[in-house]
DNA sequence: CGGCATGTTGCGCA
DNA sequence: TTGCGCAACATGCC
């Protein structure tokens, strides 16, 4: 589930809650689940997110979640069974009519903290790449103090909160950029394109899973994103799958370069 | 059976 | 102190 698309998608699963009040708060699952307020009788104000952290802001604390590889959420009865990997279940009560919140995940990388105070975690975000924007001059001076390949800092939270795996693999295609290349060589143009990439990378998944949750057509939004072998897009070139910083990275041999293609740097 | 996975953290070493 | 490579976490899927 995990990356800045699809943690606004489980917003937006889990708005409806917003002014209910909680009845019921139950995890056996003591690597997933943390609670240092008792949450129940609480009302839920508000449902946010940052980067790939939500967080429920209630009339007195919060209660946050990071769905790690394999988390999810879903909204049910009070009597639907126990679902496959559940590790917290949440109830809810809002006029009248009672919600059960599940909250899954197989992998249990994932986290849900009731808490009365800010975590750590999400004070050190970034800025929100659709709440907040790009703020392309802070880019490029975060890019010029790593000593980083451009990929690995993109995968750094607290540049720009959210950006994944995938999409720094989509965006850096989109800007014809080599993953590997230093983030401190970096120019005002490479950013400007990356910046601009990000943005359409997150929109395009966007809109593809907002297509998945209804019918479940649209188009496939990773051009590179698990296509090693196949031939690059753009070029033609075969999309080579390497590791880097510890992540699978698919790219193109091609057509990603050092630099960006207006503006080479010797 | 082996290998890989949308994430994060922590350790050992240079 | 900093940077880096890797293992670990836990499980599903191909």
């Amino acid at each position: 589930m995990p990356e800045l698309p699809e943690v606004e998608m489980a917003r937006r699963t889990l708005e409806p809650l917003t002014g209910a009040t909680i009845v019921s708060v139950a995890s056996e699952d003591r690597r997933v689940f943390a609670s240092s307020l008792d949450a129940v009788g609480r009302v839920i104000r508000r449902v946010g997110r940052r980067g790939k952290w939500l967080r429920l802001e209630l009339d007195e604390g919060f209660v946050f979640s990071h769905l790690g590889m394999t988390g999810g959420f879903q909204l049910t009865t009070a009597k639907a069974p126990a679902l496959p990997f559940e590790r917290v279940r949440l109830d809810v009560v809002r006029r009248g009519k009672t919600t059960s919140v599940r909250y899954t995940d197989s992998r249990r990388f994932g986290r849900f903290i009731v808490s009365a105070t800010d975590i750590e975690a999400w004070s050190e975000l970034g800025p929100d790449p659709l709440l907040d924007g790009i703020d392309q001059e802070r880019v490029l001076a975060f890019m010029k103090k790593r000593k980083r390949a451009v990929k690995e800092v993109l995968l750094d939270q607290a540049l720009l909160a959210g950006v994944g795996n995938i999409l720094a693999i989509e965006a850096l295609w989109g800007a014809a950029i080599d993953p590997r290349t230093p983030s401190r060589s970096m120019n005002e143009r490479d950013v400007h394109v990356i910046a601009r990439e990000l943005r359409a990378v997150i929109r395009r998944t966007l809109r593809y899973r907002e297509a998945g949750r209804h019918a479940g057509h649209g188009k496939e939004p990773f051009r590179v994103y698990g296509h090693a072998k196949e031939p690059c897009p753009r070029c033609g070139t075969p999309l080579k799958h390497i590791v880097l910083g510890g992540r699978g990275t698919t790219y193109c041999p091609g057509c990603q370069k050092r630099h960006t293609p207006d503006s080479p740097r010797k």
